[in-house]
DNA sequence: TATTTTTTGTTTCATTTGAAACTAAATGTC
DNA sequence: GACATTTAGTTTCAAATGAAACAAAAAATA
């Protein structure tokens, strides 16, 4: 039995290790906090969605994904649309400002994960995606404990 | 340019995703959060270290581990002991109720690791903790942007 | 040895978080 | 169409979080 080797127990430490420098580097940088940087990223591929399908995208809480939009609303990275359908949602989409910060941002982003992604053989990072699309097949199937 | 297929992006969103299901769990049976039993985790394989190698080992907060370990005493499940070398640390190990419990915990987070990982091949399973080891050696040399 | 600097851990306090309750609209049922 | 139920998103409020300041001890330096 080796707990230590959990796989979600290693998975979040490994997932934080990532995550902190670069997050650190997006506020310093641009002012820009982690939940703000992921709904961007979302937007920048995923133009004109709502709350719900970021949330859906994203794993993250509805209630932090209301705020997050809402800051970048009124950072005026966003533009908001009333959707066709669905009068309570609505569609977001980067604004001209919006996708003038992401030009900046995403070279930087990029740039930390070739750093990383270089260190790995053309094999292990044919691997690393593989098992990152297999698990998350495998957990949209089934989400129950 | 794939950015929603960046790294620290989708390992956030996969440890999310794994984590989810299963502390809900833990905190419905056993009364026990996260912080809470990562902390369990890592002293049941490592007794007697300080708050110091436990922020090392789990990349959390020394606040968070600060209160964690407190929560964990008042309830029993760990034993302090004033360090032989420095007097500002304490060592902590499990205690008695604090194993028991892990005996408890311990089949429960394991089937659910095996109900992930009966999933993959032997080959993605051997592949997987190859690249965890590998990221984690990369990560600890170098903590820079 | 005295003094400064660094390290370990805690406390304070302002911010972030998310569960629960809520609003408002959409969908389902009669 | 009227009423009930579900869904999308927001607000409230209590708890969790972590940066900054702190205390106390250890290590480094004079």
């Amino acid at each position: 039995m080796e707990l230590n080797d959990f796989l979600p127990y290693q998975l979040s430490v490994l997932s934080l290790k990532i995550s902190k420098g670069i997050a650190e580097h997006y506020q310093d940088q641009f002012g820009i906090n982690i939940s703000q940087w992921r709904v961007l990223v979302i937007l920048y591929k995923n133009p004109d969605i709502t709350a719900k399908k970021i949330a859906q995208l994203s794993q993250m809480d509805k209630v932090r994904i209301s705020r997050t939009l809402k800051s970048l609303v009124q950072k005026k990275y966003l533009n908001q649309a009333t959707h066709p359908l669905d009068a309570r949602a609505k569609n977001y989409e980067l604004s001209e400002r919006g996708r003038y910060l992401m030009r900046a941002v995403i070279p930087d982003a990029l740039r930390y994960e070739e750093e990383l992604l270089k260190k790995l053989s053309d094999d292990e990072r044919q691997q690393l995606q593989h098992l990152i699309s297999k698990f998350n097949r495998i957990l949209d199937r089934e989400d129950s404990f």
